[in-house]
DNA sequence: CACGTGACATACC
DNA sequence: GGGTATGCCACGT
């Protein structure tokens, strides 16, 4: 189970990634104020099941985390390329797909 | 209470 | 690139 707090956190930073942009677990724990807690995301994204933008999530080496073939893998490979972001090699070019500085002005509204 | 196990990350070798 | 080690923390056993 997964704190309401931490729940409510990432869901508003999972609400602010743009379209065609990825980022890593540890990011998404960073930017949701919750340092060196990447493990936790994934038992959030799994809380929260479905209901937000989880596909735009991926580790940091740029891959899927799921296991190839599983339902899940296929369904974000599949978002994420609607999206524009490519895959080549079951793998993810983060210095293009990537969370970029830039965006750190989106994140203004989320206050931690 | 002590381990093992994760939708993980980083630093090494 | 791969492999090991450590940090991280909630959960199950």
């Amino acid at each position: 189970m997964v704190n309401d707090a931490v729940l409510t956190r990432v869901e508003n930073t999972l609400a602010v990634i743009p379209e065609g942009v990825v980022v890593s677990y540890g990011q998404l724990a960073d930017l949701s104020g919750l340092p060196g807690r990447a493990r936790l995301m994934g038992r959030a994204l799994r809380a929260l099941d479905g209901e937000h933008n989880w596909h735009r999530v991926v580790r940091a080496d740029g891959k899927i985390a799921f296991p190839d073939g599983s339902w899940h893998a296929h369904e974000q490979r599949q978002r994420l390329i609607e999206e524009g972001v490519t895959i080549k090699n079951n793998r993810i070019n983060l210095k293009k797909y990537g969370w970029k500085p830039d965006l750190h002005t989106i994140l203004s509204s989320l206050q931690y």
